[in-house]
DNA sequence: AGGTCTATTTTTAGTTA
DNA sequence: CTAACTAAAAATAGACC
């Protein structure tokens, strides 16, 4: 990445802005995904800053998925 | 993107070659997201060209952030 | 079908406000 | 803390193999 090359391991380190960047980079490219190739997806993250865990689309939508997944895995 | 900009809407020409990209793309991100900051993330993919949905880290994975979802949405 | 290459876009770490 | 800016790294569409 950019001024410096960051390592891709455990980044002790890794600032809150970063996470957030990140998460938010990540919901955009699920969202890319879902839109560009018309496909069910899904993406759940726990930060370690919220209580609450960050769903993308929707906890509904994750629900939904999920109800496939008990019949397939 | 390059070559050309893509727009970000729904591609009906969207190829299987753009998909299993993107996939492994937003895969490598979850990882990545996941590594570097040391949270729970998981993300579950449904591609129109495999009946089995794509899952990561692993089903068991997704279960175990499943189990919180309940409790918490 | 899947891997590689290249040009270009997108993402993003750190800084600054 | 949130947001904009910048420059470098990463992702990626299409071509080619």
């Amino acid at each position: 990445m950019p001024w410096k090359k960051v390592k891709l391991a455990f980044i002790a380190n890794a600032r809150k802005t970063t996470y957030n960047k990140r998460q938010k980079g990540l919901f955009k490219k699920v969202y890319e995904l879902s839109t560009l190739c018309g496909v069910e997806a899904c993406a759940i993250v726990y930060g370690p800053y919220e209580p609450q865990p960050k769903i993308w689309p929707s906890p509904q939508g994750v629900q939904t998925v999920l109800s496939k997944i008990q019949n397939n895995v």
